[in-house]
DNA sequence: TTTATATTTCAATAATAATTGAATCATGGA
DNA sequence: TCCATGATTCAATTATTATTGAAATATAAA
């Protein structure tokens, strides 16, 4: 990933009305929220909601659905996942005594890194 | 995290110049790097890079130290760590039937939740 | 001391982002 | 068709962030 893109996925995320949309979906998972059931949850105009959604979905970090006249959004977990990997990428690499054997507060944890849809058998080169 | 502390950090990221010198001090590890060997490193101007170290400080995504007459900069795992645990909270937990078995597009990849320090011996469970 | 190096602060300007309320568009039911 | 509902768009205003270059601070070497 690029580092601007990356750095506007993430202004997607800094703004607190953003983030608790994010965070609602993320716990909502594949059936998602309606715009409206979004609102209501988080006390913003609809306005106010709707400016925040064209955001996080331009960041592509959430996806969009009609479904009667409701319109559903998910969050996109491969664009979240994209994100954490690079920003843990080559964690502690440049000091090799660091890379084994650290607790949580001194390296970065393992972020799982995207396996594309179990590709075959081998184990990690 | 409280929703406004984290879109704080968050904002601090959002920035190509200090995304790339987080990425930077993140790789670098506990030794971390120098001002100067920062602005170099990612060719921006010593005010620039000041500027945006301030930030990241604020965040307490990095902290600083003195060594003679430079000053030494680091990444904060622990702030880092914190902040991904909270981008992923209760993932899918609306929504029982994708909770297992699902794979990295689908829902959050495990994050290792922040132990304290060693609680005790044991082998990892 | 004086001088050089490393880094930060300041004040001005330029650029971006968020909020508001009214207006618009789309879908489904009476 | 007409109306109500769910949601988005628009234009204006306000607020926040980033960049510049000059000046200031701090440490260390001559």
């Amino acid at each position: 990933m690029e580092t601007k893109i990356a750095a506007s996925i993430l202004a997607s995320l800094a703004q607190p009305t953003r983030l608790d949309v994010f965070r609602a979906l993320v716990v909502a998972g594949k059936p998602g929220l309606a715009a409206g059931a979004l609102a209501e949850k988080l006390g913003v105009s609809a306005t106010v909601l709707s400016f925040h959604l064209k955001e996080l979905r331009f960041a592509q970090l959430i996806d969009s659905e009609q479904q009667g006249r409701f319109i559903i959004y998910r969050a996109r977990f491969d664009t979240m996942n994209a994100l954490l990997s690079f920003l843990t990428e080559n964690c502690c690499a440049a000091d090799p005594r660091s890379t084994k054997g650290v607790d949580d507060d001194t390296c970065c944890p393992p972020v799982a890194t995207k396996k594309t849809k179990r590709p075959s058998s081998s184990t990690t080169p």
